[in-house]
DNA sequence: TAATATTACCTTTTT
DNA sequence: GGTAATATTA
């Protein structure tokens, strides 16, 4: 291909873009790389022209590794690409797909003529277990004065084991005793699934880690594969994830990050944030490019936004500034919106009130909007409230959880639940209420007995974020002053979190 | 061993 | 308020 041709598609691949976007894209490939993109700042449109990319000026595009956390955003990253100049349909694709798509296809795979599967001492591919059914295994695997030392019944038991499999240095603040017990109830459940030739999800990524650390052949085998690897939503992966990425790279190819270390709320999951927070200290000479150029919201909404993270050290904070809004008072958007009610029968009223109106005076589909809520429990009786209310022939706006709501966007956000030990959600101390006779034994013996308030503030403060930068011009930010919560009626205070807007 | 009584626990979710 | 694990009875 001649130069001019390859300028032309590499003009094309970075146009409309602006300048830091630009610099993402067309980065040296050298080195590992980061890109810090603050929310509906076109991480995808970076991510899917920095493969165009590497495919047109690099390597062979099935030399490409692309890693997603789902399947649905690996099939929008598909079919981004390849609409794509620099991109060539008629010949193998780069590959992009999960983490643990990625790790199932190396555990099928057959390396120097040994399958991998038999060499984890497998017969034959391994069947997928899942839910109720691994529980009953754990059952097995261990006894009950098992359970009865570590103090935990068998879905804790289950969530020890899947923390020690991702995090183990957690597990390690443990008793030593305890840590014992886990170590030979992991190692039973193990044999037993290696026994009856099952697996779980966590092993399409456990198995792969097992399998390069026992043969160096099939490191160097798959270190090789990959000029260039990119990952999406970095901030999200855990230490499994960071661990199987480390053993694709090698000193023939470079790592491409995109993430947002203000978005990361899957901690509770096992994600860690380090490895996004000290980039260059895991990827040695990286560099670092931030987007701060929002594409979706309202400056008023934007200002909002800032304000969340405003106590941040400067190399991680991020300013978003509109790119899509004009500096006129008409471009800058309503201010988010603070509204209290008795409870959510009101709120669901007043929801659909406003909405309606919105819809005539704004020209706003009402079904376009969306209502975000931190809990299931609040989101499906707000929502049955609103269907009660207007029957079920209207299309409703979005119902969804603040974490369902992560890379969407709406005219429109009523961001609900926003009242202290909700939103940000914590346990709160134990009512004086007596409902056994425990509790009454307990009133009587001891005068103060509080509860530990367990909640890592952190993450509750950045899935704020994602809720508020959800929207593009109009957000309410709803709390309500009773609830019924477990069955009782409790009284709440309105979230911290609105006093920081 | 099986029934019945009592207590403890409750987010967020993908593969 | 609903469930699941555990304790207590017959």
């Amino acid at each position: 291909m001649n130069r001019k041709i390859k300028d032309t598609i590499i003009d094309s691949l970075v146009n409309g873009l602006n300048p830091p976007q630009k610099k993402a894209v067309t980065m040296p490939i050298g080195r590992h790389c980061l890109i810090l993109a603050g929310a509906g700042c076109g991480k995808t449109a970076v991510l899917t022209r920095r493969i165009a990319f590497c495919a047109h000026t690099h390597c062979e595009q099935n030399r490409i590794l692309a890693l997603t956390f789902t399947r649905k955003a690996a099939e929008e990253m598909k079919s981004r690409l390849i609409k794509l100049s620099g991109i060539n349909t008629n010949t193998v694709l780069p590959v992009v797909t999960t983490f643990h798509g990625y790790g199932l296809k190396i555990l099928r795979e057959t390396v120097n003529g040994i399958r991998n599967t038999e060499r984890l001492g497998y017969k034959a591919e391994p069947q997928l277990i899942t839910g109720d059914e691994r529980l009953s295994i754990l059952a097995d695997v261990s006894t009950i004065e098992q359970r009865k030392t570590l103090g935990v019944n068998i879905k804790a038991l289950d969530d020890l084991i899947a923390r020690r499999a991702v995090n183990p240095h957690k597990v390690n603040q443990l008793p030593e005793v305890s840590q014992r017990i886990l170590e030979e109830v992991a190692e039973n459940l193990s044999r037993m699934k290696i026994e009856k030739n099952f697996w779980e999800f966590s092993d399409m990524i456990l198995k792969v880690l097992t399998l390069l650390s026992q043969y160096p052949d099939i490191v160097s085998h798959y270190a090789k594969k990959f000029s260039c690897i990119l990952v999406d939503e970095f901030q999200d992966t855990n230490p499994l994830q960071i661990n199987m990425l480390s053993s694709l790279l090698s000193s023939e190819n470079n790592l491409f990050a995109v993430g947002d270390d203000d978005q990361a709320i899957y901690g509770f999951r096992g994600a860690d944030i380090g490895p996004i927070m000290h980039f260059q200290d895991h990827f040695p000479g990286a560099e670092i490019v931030k987007l701060e150029t929002n594409y979706r919201s309202t400056p008023s909404i934007l200002n909002a936004a800032n304000r969340i993270f405003s106590d941040k050290p400067p190399q991680y904070r991020k300013i978003l500034k509109s790119g899509k809004f004009g500096r006129s008072k008409e471009d800058h958007g309503q201010k988010p919106k603070k509204y209290s009610f008795v409870n959510h029968s009101e709120m669901a009223e007043w929801i659909i009130k406003t909405g309606k109106l919105i819809e005539k005076e704004e020209a706003i589909p009402f079904p376009d909007m969306a209502a975000l809520f931190r809990v299931n429990e609040t989101l499906d009786y707000t929502k049955s409230e609103i269907v009660r209310k207007l029957g079920t022939d209207t299309t409703l706006p979005a119902f969804l959880t603040v974490h369902g709501s992560k890379g969407l966007e709406f005219p429109v956000v009523f961001l609900c639940d926003l009242e202290e030990s909700v939103f940000p959600s914590y346990r709160l101390r134990r009512s004086h209420r007596i409902r056994t006779w425990g509790d009454l034994l307990k009133k009587i013996f001891t005068k103060k007995k509080p509860d530990d308030i367990e909640c890592d503030f952190d993450e509750e403060k950045r899935l704020f974020y994602v809720g508020v930068t959800r929207a593009e011009k109009i957000l309410f930010l709803l709390s309500v002053k009773e609830m019924k919560m477990h069955g009782r009626k409790v009284f709440l205070r309105p979230s911290r979190f609105l006093r920081l807007l």
